[in-house]
RNA sequence: GGUGCCAUAGCUCAGUUGGUAGAGCAACGGACUGAAAAUCCGUGUGUCCCUAGUUCGAUUCUUGGUGGCACCA
């Protein structure tokens, strides 16, 4: 995407502020996020694509109903595992929610380490529309016959362009785009307007960071948390529902292996990690290339004073600048 | 103590009729616009146990060690 205004989150032309705490999973957003919330006197948007849904508090780290009784948090544990429920659709809702929220508070924290649920707010996502559930499945039905060839083909024909730039076989990345052609009529390049949308607050992005053992390590010791916390409980209730996207999730699918017979109950916790530590590799590598973000090293102490100095964000939030 | 087998990547192991080596898993790097904790792509990271020979050249053959396993005492 390209960046329009490269400047727009270090001159704080608005009054307004939302503060975005990202990072890896277990780096301690959580914990974190509620001190800060705490001082801003803000209440905290969750930026997290699984523990939006109801039920999986345990094997997404969700924060415990203490956590919660500190904080008003928004987007937790809110939908239903059978919901569906899109990037575009937390776009829709965040944005609704701080159009509100703003009324009264001037600093809003967002926390969360989804990274396209971020992008979703700070940068926008195209206009493109919500696939008939019919044509998905017709297109879906296709693929497990015939493969991924007849649907490039198709695409090759439909929209050249993104045929030149999508990764041919990435098959969710293919089957959307043709999905949206043979939806709309029209090609799903013409969609993608690749631009930035301009918010009307200010947007301070700040990544929580460690060293990689020591993240690994909190990684791992938060599994076997889990575990004596009753994962497995939690896993066998969901098990009837386990063919559900939203529970395509590092902790169940792995478990779901266990109550199938394939694995073992030690090499699906050790998979539960290495999986885990995987996904925070993946977070980390997104974070890597946005040039906005702030770094904050976990193993520094006052957040907030910190905050303040790198990133010009007053507590009292009564300077903005003309 | 004796005999036999083994020693190669983080792990399990291939392999080189003598020209300094490759699979799986792991690890690491990357992509990413309505399923994103999803999905997909890329990369070999090595004193081939040590030592002394033979050889133009030894991880490969030979000697002697060291460590492991098995059997016999």
């Amino acid at each position: 995407m390209m960046i329009n205004d490269v400047n727009s989150h270090s001159i704080l032309s608005s009054r307004k502020n939302l503060l975005v705490i990202l990072g890896p999973t277990g780096i301690g957003k959580t914990e974190l996020s509620i001190q800060v919330a705490n001082h801003f006197q803000s209440p905290i948007i969750s930026c997290d694509s699984r523990q939006l849904y109801k039920g999986l508090s345990i094997g997404t780290a969700a924060p415990t109903p203490e956590q919660l009784s500190k904080v008003k948090h928004f987007f937790i544990g809110t939908l239903e595992l059978t919901e569906y429920y899109s990037a575009s659709r937390y776009e829709e809702d965040v944005m609704a929610l701080l159009s509100k929220l703003f009324l009264d508070h001037d600093t809003i924290v967002m926390t969360g380490g989804s990274m396209m649920y971020i992008d979703a707010i700070c940068k926008g996502i195209d206009e493109i529309p919500t696939i008939d559930e019919k044509l998905r499945q017709d297109i879906f039905k296709l693929y497990t016959k015939e493969g991924l060839d007849p649907i490039r083909n198709q695409l090759k024909i439909l929209d050249p362009v993104f045929y030149g730039q999508v990764d041919l076989k990435n098959h969710k990345r293919v089957i959307h785009a043709l999905e949206i052609c043979l939806m709309t009529g029209k090609t799903y390049s013409s969609f993608r307007t690749n631009t930035i949308k301009k918010r009307p607050f200010n947007i301070i992005k700040v990544e929580l960071t460690r060293n990689r053992e020591d993240l690994y390590s909190r990684i791992n010791k938060r599994v076997d948390l889990m575990m004596e916390e009753g994962l497995l409980e939690e896993a066998r209730k969901m098990y009837p529902l386990r063919h559900l996207n939203s529970l395509n999730t590092v902790g169940y699918k792995e478990l779901f292996k266990y109550l199938d017979g394939e694995w073992t109950l030690d090499f699906a916790i050790e998979k539960i990690k290495q999986n885990t530590r995987i996904y925070s590799r993946k977070q980390i590598t997104w974070f890597k290339k946005d040039p906005e973000i702030y770094k904050f090293n976990m193993e520094n102490t006052d957040f907030i004073f910190w905050l303040e100095n790198a990133t010009g964000l007053r507590s009292l939030n009564i300077s903005p600048l003309p």
